[in-house]
DNA sequence: CGGCTTCTTGAAGATATTCAAACCCAGTGG
DNA sequence: CCACTGGGTTTGAATATCTTCAAGAAGCCG
């Protein structure tokens, strides 16, 4: 029984130490001995887009790394409306609060096909607690946070719409210089205007050739141009 | 010298230990053997209001806890438009980036006369390494910051001009239900807005009756009013 | 009292919102 | 197969909101 639980840890462990990602994720300073002390499954889900992974207030008991996709982290206003905060790329870890024994802070969906490694919140207090090898990563994790969200703010929120629009999309553009863009709703919750105006903003670039829609959603940017926009020198 | 030098190392101590403010900083938690490894001087400083903490890009060799006062902490976009991301009041703590070896990410500039305690990153990075407990608190740091983030973000940079002006009222309200305002400039930096905008702002919730002028840039507030005003009821 | 800065106000123009209608497209069911 | 539906998107036009530029008022300091 006791030996089972420990196979079974040290097939979850193993998984995590050939995480093929792993120099990018939470646990990139662990060493061997460190693994052992999760005894508790780091399961991998999928996602399809539009699925939530947590919501606003739900008292969280795991935190989630990105192996791949892309997530939003929403949050509302008491009067409903509600404001996309930041968005999560591989690598990124949602739901950091919960190691400090908070409920979730924001809605956590996806907006494209996901996978992520659901953690335990046990899993990293006790490694919090005996190793001193995560608390390094999880400081950088905050501060690589606060960074975003500090410069979603004088990014995303400053200006008039073609720029910030400009700006978002070179946050996102793919090494290959392609874009996936997501709704209209989506963009507008983003960049502080509403989806109509994103839409015309949208086309405003589309006919000034910054952007060149490939197929639906997909467009190749004119990086050099979109950067002129969003700083305004053009 | 020796001897001169603990005994120096110890008069700091005591000054923390005996911290009029202990539980709202950063020290809260530690316990009195750990103020023996402080052996950097931690200095209390006053500025006034305009006065300059540190500057974005600076290497950063301390951080700093807020005593009493305000502290406006700005980033500015490559165009040179400037945002104010963050306002510190009493036991906050600035600078947490240098923890991590990172040079100042804003620029922090006092907005009341200020009082604060300069820490040298070094005695945080020993008190990190050799005692468990600053840990929590930075975590609780960290995690604070980010709330406030998005907190500002969404509150701040969401809605009409009047909305977002009567909420920031609100986190600004003292106790006794007045406010000291700033320069309709840093106003227009808060909330995304020209400085001209801010001043109308203003003058539209004072002909409403929601703030009343008592002395210059110190108002008396309604509170119901700005609740409403800012969830757009009324 | 100048001379300076900051705040305020006005008016014209730019930008964004609102509401409505048309459109596109994928799915559904006759 | 095609009409119908429902969601998201686009577009148009009227209106609201914000910016810009400019000028006047108020406050501050030498």
């Amino acid at each position: 029984m006791k030996r089972g639980q420990i196979e079974a840890v040290w097939r979850e462990s193993a998984q995590c130490q050939d995480c093929g990602i792993r120099d990018l994720v939470l646990f990139a300073d662990l060493k061997e001995p460190d693994f052992r002390l999760i005894h508790l499954p780091i399961d991998e889900i999928d996602f399809e887009a539009g699925q939530v992974l947590y919501s606003a207030g739900d008292d969280g008991q795991a935190l989630f790394t990105l192996r791949s996709g892309l997530i939003k982290l929403v949050q509302y206003l008491p009067d409903g409306a509600q404001r996309i905060v930041r968005l999560l790329k591989r690598g990124a870890t949602a739901g950091l609060e919960v190691t400090l024994g908070q409920p979730y802070e924001h809605t956590a969906v996806a907006l494209q096909p996901t996978s992520v490694c659901r953690i335990p919140r046990q899993v990293v207090e006790r490694l919090s607690r005996e190793t001193p090898r995560l608390h390094g990563q999880l400081m950088q994790r905050w501060h690589e946070a606060l960074r975003q969200a500090d410069d979603w703010l004088t990014e995303l929120s400053t200006g008039k719409a073609p720029q910030r629009l400009a700006r978002l999309l070179i946050h996102l553009v793919e090494p290959d210089g392609t874009v996936t863009l997501f709704s209209r709703e989506d963009l507008g919750a983003m960049l502080g205007i509403t989806t109509e105006h994103a839409s015309r903003t949208v086309a405003e670039l589309k006919r000034q050739d910054a952007i060149f829609e490939l197929s639906p959603n997909r467009y190749r940017c004119d990086i050099d141009q979109l950067e002129c926009i969003g700083s305004a020198d053009c």
